[in-house]
DNA sequence: TTAATTACGGAACAATCGTTCCATAATGCC
DNA sequence: GGCATTATGGAACGATTGTTCCGTAATTAA
């Protein structure tokens, strides 16, 4: 019996991911997100509670719905070397042409706020723990079909494969020449050989 | 034929990295500065101008200083191998005990500031640029030596270190398992391989 | 249709932001 | 020792920060 939401809370959660995922937290102003998100401050305010929730549920919408995906690629992934490629364009080609790319919102939020937030903190340590499974299953799926040498330790290579995406992100911050992104992807792939 | 400062350049200099490095550039306020660097507002904007000129002048010291050590053991390396297990381990040992770990400040302005400023962007190639091409000098070195294959191609195997550096940074913001981080090295140094 | 409840728009809040300005202090050259 | 020059401390600036508050609008159950 009362005056219903006149927006989509998912939809607002998806532009609040997209602003902190372009400028961060801190360069994120309150009226940034009154502006963008169409919502107006008290709405704000009263639906996602401060600036800080807010973006602790963004990060959570991030999560589900651009991690989810990767995440769906390798747990159905078919030859794992060439979903870990794909994987690696599909990251390069979401930066490269972008003015101003925006990597990845968790690697973002680990550098500029996880040491000092231990919300933000526990949402990148378990973002990592589920990629980090995910490839260390799909390893084990992969050499249980003889696709992947027997002696690989999966739980080793994943972990190392992960540090290498975490890498691929923040270098294409920063321009970077196919040549060096293409090698750093093949030389990548030599983990799984 | 004027009164002489009552600070070292150099150590205000210091002093700044250290603040930029653990908080980042827009957490780290103009009154942050004035009460840490032991210098008055006047005398700071006198000799530095605005906060981001500070900043900028704060990142190219950080090369200077931090970076410049990590260019040198790259250099003078007498076993390529044991050089890099070693860097890693001065970065893992640098950041795993702080309560806040600091990370690399450079990674750290890459993904806070380099989508949206040019010259910080242009500073974080240029250190790029440098650690790329020790490692590639060093594995030619070693190549000639005949402690590395020949087959292994310099330039890529050293952007993939390169890489790998830069995710273990990132890694280390979050706490990690000590297993975790040794297989990253562990597998990491099969590159050289 | 009324009553109860919630959403909304916008003004307003104190606090902090980065920066400037000025009067005074200190210095080196003549 | 006087003069020119620069450094310094501190007050002050307007702008922006994140957040709250309030009067009004909209909704639904009774």
């Amino acid at each position: 019996m009362a005056r219903t939401k006149q927006f989509e809370v998912e939809n607002v959660l998806d532009a609040a991911v997209g602003l902190f995922w372009k400028k961060g937290y801190h360069a994120t102003s309150a009226n940034d997100l009154v502006e963008h998100l169409g919502v107006s401050r008290s709405s704000l305010y009263d639906t996602f509670g401060d600036k800080r929730n807010l973006y602790l549920k963004a990060l959570h919408q991030y999560r589900k719905r651009v991690i989810g995906r990767q995440l769906y690629l390798i747990e159905t992934a078919a030859d794992i070397k060439e979903t870990l490629e794909a994987i690696f364009s599909l990251i390069i080609e979401q930066d490269i042409d972008d003015f101003h790319p925006r990597g990845c919102m968790l690697v973002n939020a680990a550098t500029e706020m996880a040491a000092v937030d231990e919300d933000v903190a526990a949402i990148v340590r378990g973002n990592q723990w589920d990629l980090q499974k995910a490839w260390e299953m799909a390893i084990k799926k992969a050499q249980y079909q003889n696709e992947l040498r027997a002696d690989l330790n999966p739980k080793a290579t994943a972990a190392a494969i992960y540090n290498a995406l975490i890498g691929m992100r923040v270098a294409l911050k920063t321009e970077q020449e196919q040549e060096t992104l293409d090698a750093i992807v093949r030389q990548t792939l030599r983990l799984l050989d």
